[in-house]
DNA sequence: GTGAAAGCGCTAACAT
DNA sequence: ATGTTAGCGCTTTCAC
């Protein structure tokens, strides 16, 4: 029972211009056999009352919200932002409003979502898994038959459209400019096990060791969680074991600058002594203080696609032809910086603007 | 016209369990008058049916939708995840969805999200707005009678509940700590014009500068936007200028490490030649290589207390009492860091941590 | 304890 | 060109 001046509805309207409320309707939206005279007049009085239409109304009548929801783990995990950022961009150019779900990396959370976001009857659902956990949760008992599109991270064989980049040959890439740069024993330092990109990250960090004839070494794996502490935690045990790396590839960004702490506060010096090299480019990777050699995804695009996806996946359920999923895999890219050159004017200079003196 | 499964209603679910619809409706709201056993065999069935409660048609009918609008001007500028994700728990705590809305710094397109939401009938909006233009938009024309909590910036001598920090007490303890430092000559970098909080954050500066006897020099001053970049213009135009400062107080942390690196570019050290001081206390700002000294705000928990303000604004609304408006007013708090202690041990010891070797 | 029916605000047949 | 009416899925009187 609100109190206030109730919203006003095409009723109040058409009792002013002494006309249906049906053909208010029609005027209002534009639809044709309608009087020129009798629009104007309509609209005039639409504006004059403050109308604004009732889309949860709209809604139940025409079955589509015109929301999606968006389900991630971390909004404020620097990954996110900027995901969060392309995706209310796309979707808002294609008229649709974003729920943002914040999982918080707990699996349940993420399935009370996704059946807040059923009742909702969100016209489609964007989401970057927790993905071991996932594969579950897509067996499409929870989503039904609500579009879906994976971003960032999908589950392993799915026939649902995604938008992810091709983290295997991220790993390789990553890997592979390491061991061209000399370095000989190459660690990796990993999120949890299980997940599908850590997976997939790791699988290509392998591959370019089996490729470059380095030799795979069990100890020189270190898994935690994805928090810049574990990967200060990963590399503090790596430089204290028996057989030191000379070069850390850390699966996201958040470790390997955990990674650098620890190296230098062991008295190390990054890239001379350990290299490192991390995966995502978030922001801070590109701060001349930190200068972290990475390799990007490009954040943003990835989410403005995932909303066109989903809005075309939309419109075709809508349309009544099936889900036919486009799948998006995009290259990813080395950012070479400053972390990963050993005795080149480059890692000097950059070394270098870290000086305050 | 949706293939596939179509949802299943109560009309369904009375169908088979031989009840009304109107009985099912009751048994799954729990309420009274329903005996025992035909309760049961109607949660059982709902539950096969997979029967998912058409929240559209709920409110349409309650007139509420448990949905608030989170108007920000950029979900990826570092100070809002954090903000963002305590109104994200602060509001599914009390049972809300939140809509994000992302302006991109750009005024138009805040007044269309404002009519958006309005259109959707959330239950309430929760905004930080980009002040100077939203004065005008907040004579209740757009907004009309919906709930309105302001966060971090609240336009002046707003009668509507919000959640900010102290801005001008915190500009007067940031210019303080530097004047208090020994430094003499205290420039401020500023964002837009015209904005609220860097007003107020100015209005500090100018304070602290009265109070201590230091010398306000017009040419001291300098605005601009909110990004690094403008920071940096800014501090290189201070420092090449005919009176270089020997402190700066950038009234964002962004614009202070667009500070930094103008200085440091320059060949000058952080903080013996030039101090810092930021506000916000971005993620970045803590980090060992940046380490800058700033004022505090708690985001999370104010966009926690935001979530909860506007819960309690909509629940009295909802009761019709009237919209009392708690605003809340957090203190700032000076984190002093590295940037800003000029000969001393921990100045030297903060700024060695950068050091590579 | 349960059913019948009205109505939330809107759109879309189907009349006229 | 416009009016009448049904109905989207649900909650909630009001009867029985």
């Amino acid at each position: 029972m609100r109190p206030a001046v109730d919203k006003k509805t095409i009723k109040d309207i058409a009792e002013i211009a002494n006309v249906s409320y049906a053909t208010v309707s029609r005027a209002l939206n534009d639809k044709y056999g309608v009087k020129e005279g009798t629009k104007r007049r309509v609209l005039e009085i639409a504006n004059q009352l403050q109308y604004s239409p009732n889309a949860i109304a709209r809604g139940l009548k025409s079955n589509r919200t015109y929301t999606i929801g968006l389900v991630i783990p971390d909004i404020s995990n620097p990954f996110f932002p900027e995901v969060a950022r392309g995706v209310e961009e796309g979707a808002s150019e294609q008229g649709y409003s974003v729920l943002l779900c914040n999982t918080n990396w707990n699996v349940s959370r993420e399935e009370q979502y996704l059946n807040l976001l059923a009742e909702r009857r969100v016209d489609g659902i964007i989401i970057s898994p927790m993905s071991a956990s996932s594969q579950s949760l897509w067996q499409d008992e929870v989503v039904g038959d609500v579009p879906v599109v994976f971003l960032a991270n999908a589950p392993m064989g799915t026939s649902r459209p995604y938008v992810i980049i091709d983290n295997t040959r991220g790993g390789y890439l990553a890997t592979s400019h390491l061991l061209l740069q000399g370095y000989e024993r190459v660690a990796f330092v990993g999120a949890q096990e299980g997940s599908v990109t850590v997976d997939q990250r790791f699988e290509g960090y392998r591959a370019a060791i089996d490729e470059r004839g380095a030799r795979f070494d069990d100890s020189l794996v270190c898994l935690g969680d994805f928090r810049e502490q574990s990967g200060y935690e990963a590399a503090r045990d790596l430089i204290s074991g028996r057989n030191c790396p000379d070069a850390i590839f850390a699966e996201n960004d958040l470790l390997a600058i955990g990674v650098i702490h620890a190296v230098r506060e062991r008295g190390l010096r990054v890239p001379e002594d350990v290299a490192v090299v991390g995966f995502d480019d978030i922001p801070l990777a590109a701060f001349p203080e930190i200068h972290l050699t990475t390799i990007a995804q490009p954040k943003e695009e990835m989410g403005r696609r995932a909303a066109r996806l989903l809005s075309d996946a939309v419109d075709r359920v809508e349309a009544g032809r099936g889900p036919a999923s486009a799948q998006v895999m995009l290259e990813p890219e080395l950012v070479v910086r400053g972390t990963s050159m050993r005795n080149t004017d480059e890692s000097r200079l950059r070394a270098g603007t870290t000086l305050p003196d």
